[in-house]
Parts: C-alpha cells; sequence; structure tokens
DNA sequence: CCATCTGGTTACGTCAGGGTGCCTATGTCC
DNA sequence: GGACATAGGCACCCTGACGTAACCAGATGG
C-alpha cells in the first residue's frame, strides 16, 4: 500500500466520513430534519423537546448548542423574565436537511431492504 | 408530513432510524462500499484489511460477522491448510451500496457545505 | 409561602463500540 | 528449530455517547 494510492481515500477526513459524523449523534439528524419538517425551521426549546420523542433536555441542549457551534442552527435568546430561546435552521443546516431528506426518503422507498435487514438488535424471537 | 402521527413517526424502529443504523458501526458501510467499488464484490479477509487503512482485524472480522448475520454479504470458509475465507455481498447487500454511494456522492458534491462546518473535533488551532 | 414554568448546567453512572495484544492451528520457508 | 502467514477467538481496557436526577435563576399565580 503506497501513498497516493486509493487508499488514501479513507482517512479520517475524507468526505464519507465527515458525511458519517453527521449521523453520529443519533439525534442531530432528527432535530435537524424535525426543525425543517414539521417546525417551519425555527422553534424554541421546550417545542423542540416535545417534538422529539425520548430526548432528554440535557440531550437536546447539547445537541442543540454542538449543531449551533457546527453552523447549523442560530441559537436566539430573549432576555425575558421566564427565559426564552429559540433556533433556526441555517442555510447551512438546510443543506444538510436536503441530505437527510435524502436518506430517509431511501429508507421508506426501501423499507423491504430493511425489513429483510436481520437486526442483531432487537431479536428476541 | 402529516398531522396524526408525528411523535409516533419517531419510534425506536421507524425507518430513518433504521436506515441511521446502518452507518452505526462506522465500518460497515465501508466495508461495503470497498467490497463493491474496489473488490468486485468478493474479497478475502487479508485484502480488505489492507484496503481498509485503520481498520483492525477484530473490528473487520466483527463487522464482517455481523454483516453476515444482517445477510449483507456471504461468508465462505474454503478447509484450506492456510485458513481461507472469502466474503460475498449479496443482492441485499448490494442494495445498501446503492444507499452508501448515494450518500458518499453527496458528500463529495457537497464538500463546500462539508467544509463549511465547524468540526469540532479536530479544531486545537 | 410554595409550586411552577422557562432553559440550562452539573454531577453521576451505565454501557457498548472500538482498539490492542496475545493465543490457536498448520504448513512452508530460512 | 524457529519465524511467518492464514483467519479468528478471547481477555482486557478505555473512551465517550447517552441518560437520569438534582439544582439554579427569576417571575408568576394560587
Amino acid at each position: 500500500m503506497q501513498p497516493g494510492s486509493p487508499d488514501n481515500e479513507w482517512r479520517e477526513d475524507c468526505a464519507p466520513r465527515r458525511v458519517l459524523d453527521l449521523f453520529s449523534s443519533k439525534w442531530t439528524s432528527m432535530i435537524l430534519h424535525v426543525l425543517d419538517t414539521r417546525l417551519d425551521g425555527c422553534a424554541r426549546t421546550g417545542v423542540l423537546l416535545r417534538s422529539l420523542p425520548g430526548i432528554s433536555k440535557k440531550m437536546l441542549t447539547q445537541t442543540l448548542r454542538d449543531m449551533e457551534a457546527s453552523g447549523l442552527v442560530i441559537r436566539r435568546v430573549y432576555g425575558t423574565v421566564p427565559p426564552a430561546v429559540d433556533y433556526t435552521l441555517t442555510p447551512l443546516g438546510k443543506r444538510f436537511v436536503e441530505l437527510i431528506d435524502l436518506l430517509y426518503g431511501w429508507g421508506r422507498d426501501n423499507a423491504d431492504a430493511l425489513d429483510a435487514l436481520k437486526a442483531k438488535k432487537g431479536e428476541g424471537a
């Protein structure tokens, strides 16, 4: 294996891996998707919390903050008495929503393939 | 998204999540891709090992076995003196290769978006 | 006076993914 | 004889993602 060979395509920072990174957080893609699809690109923390069954407050905040740091959303704080914060999808965020929709769409179109997969996590029968 | 079943769409076993499951192993998608793209759908363990810089023997075997269990590849063992084993992509595996190519393709086409992402893992400067 | 609602943080604990290293078994090569 | 290559098993470890629960702050309302 020499340098310059196709093997170098698989470095840590290659496109494929960076794409996958986006899906490595469990909630990121769902937040992005929900934000875009059901919340019209902007929502308050509480709304998001209630829109994503199963997520904990901590994970929401944490993921949202990471997303902000990544430039996927904008965090706006209103200095009101009961704290109010909302998160808005950035144009960059929307680019990734496209990808996510692509992926989710594939999932819907290929549900049979997904069904054919012998899952190793839910099998009890 | 139509109202009526919003929250239920996000159950553990919804299509979106199952799709993401495929990418949750770090090596699965790369193995699939390499197997299809560079190895013509079939390769011996050693070849795969050398084709995926950074993977450890354990992870290769483990991932490959998981993939076999999932029905993505077929494992063939030749009872030869120096053990020989090869893995072949199944039709199901090829379905998923399509998805992976889709994803990787997006990554290549949108490298600028990936670049625009402020990574929180590599920045030290 | 206390509960509550808001958004967050912090401490704490669990668990699985991932990685390293060592071990087997046989046959060939030095 | 000893090293190496083949494919893989197994023990051990480490990290970090994830989750839970408690707590903070300030105003409101009962």
